[in-house]
DNA sequence: AAACCAACTGAGTAACCGGTCAGCTTTTTT
DNA sequence: AAAAAAGCTGACCGGTTACTCAGTTGGTTT
């Protein structure tokens, strides 16, 4: 592995689980074996390294669902929706540190100032909306899911999912013990007319 | 005000709009108007700074919690959670920094070492959880919600109501827009046998 | 008026921060 | 083999950080 690649893989475990101020690049350079000299020759300063980490994230996550979505086949839509609940519960544990940095506040913060910060972070969100949505439409087709405003309740179906695996990522409640109540209030909220 | 009460204020502002790690005692100094050492001699440390400002807010939202359950009267329990939520919706916008500062990172990671910290967050969780779990336990005896599990139901709600407020803080989407999906989802999952 | 004390001050400190730069080493091109 | 380019180094820099401490202030008690 490249120096370049090593600064990466480390500063993205590390700004994941202890944060982007948390992290100094003497302790990325420790880490790696890496001088800080050339951290900064790699990347111009320490917000282009968490942007090019953003990036990776980005282009992680969307593959990971495009990929699942090409090969998986659904009897109808509210299945889908069920299967792309459990893909993403299993995402979530499989992607930790990706997650992880996600729920943390500076990808947000440098979003209001930074453009490229920002289309990253929309492009992210619309990937994941839209696969909820996309669920939701199959079963409006099949009659699987009710008539129901598809996109709004994509949101909603999204921020319920994403936040039980919140509660389990701050150790308040276990996601793992909601699994089938989760399951089973999505069905009837997709379900009832 | 005295010293000691603008300084919680100050920091307690800061803390949750530019968070823990980004705010400098010199900034709370200057802002207050007391002196650097002032600080220390009411707090022994920023950590414990932090740790009274966490005692308020936890106070605090207890406090408006109760307040609000102790006046309000409701005709079954689905119509308590469809004021429930509604009241944290409100909530979330009126104490927006106490909440705010409850979507960082911080005092999670704190909480890990201090029992104390970890004391407030889990009184905090426990009750807003047991708010909405109460709502579904009446509406379960009046006939109005389903014989579903009652925690477990107020947990998915609850992190529903909360993704959706996040959502907001972060820019991503407007709460306000998926208010009435909120609560159409919310009665579609609790009525539904 | 003397003694006391909690509240308060701000200069000082050692550690650490992100970032620079002149120069060294290795690889690629000519 | 010479030249050029790319990769890498770590001492160094100015600035910031949380925190300390000797000393001042102003009100209350004796």
């Amino acid at each position: 592995m490249s120096k370049k690649e090593s600064i990466l893989e480390a500063s993205a475990k590390l700004f994941s689980q202890k944060g982007f101020k948390d992290t100094s690049i003497s302790e990325i350079s420790k880490i790696t074996g890496a001088a800080e000299g050339t951290i900064f020759y790699h990347f111009k300063n320490k917000e282009e390294l968490f942007l090019s980490i953003l990036e990776k994230v980005k282009k992680d996550i969307i593959f990971e669902f495009e990929q699942y979505f090409k090969d998986a086949t659904f009897k109808n839509g509210l299945d889908m929706m069920e299967g792309t609940i459990s893909f993403y519960l299993y995402m979530a544990g499989k992607m930790e540190d990706q997650f992880l940095l996600l729920y943390r506040h500076y990808p947000y913060e440098l979003a209001e100032a930074n453009l490229i910060c920002r289309g990253h972070l929309e492009e992210i969100y619309n990937c994941l909306a839209s696969i909820f949505e996309r669920a939701i439409v199959v079963g409006q087709k099949d009659g699987s899911i009710a008539n129901i405003p598809a996109r709004k309740t994509a949101l909603i179906v999204f921020s319920m999912v994403d936040g039980v695996v919140r509660f389990k990522t701050y150790n308040l409640y276990d996601a793992g013990a909601l699994y089938n109540e989760l399951i089973a209030c999505c069905r009837r909220m997709l379900t009832k007319e």
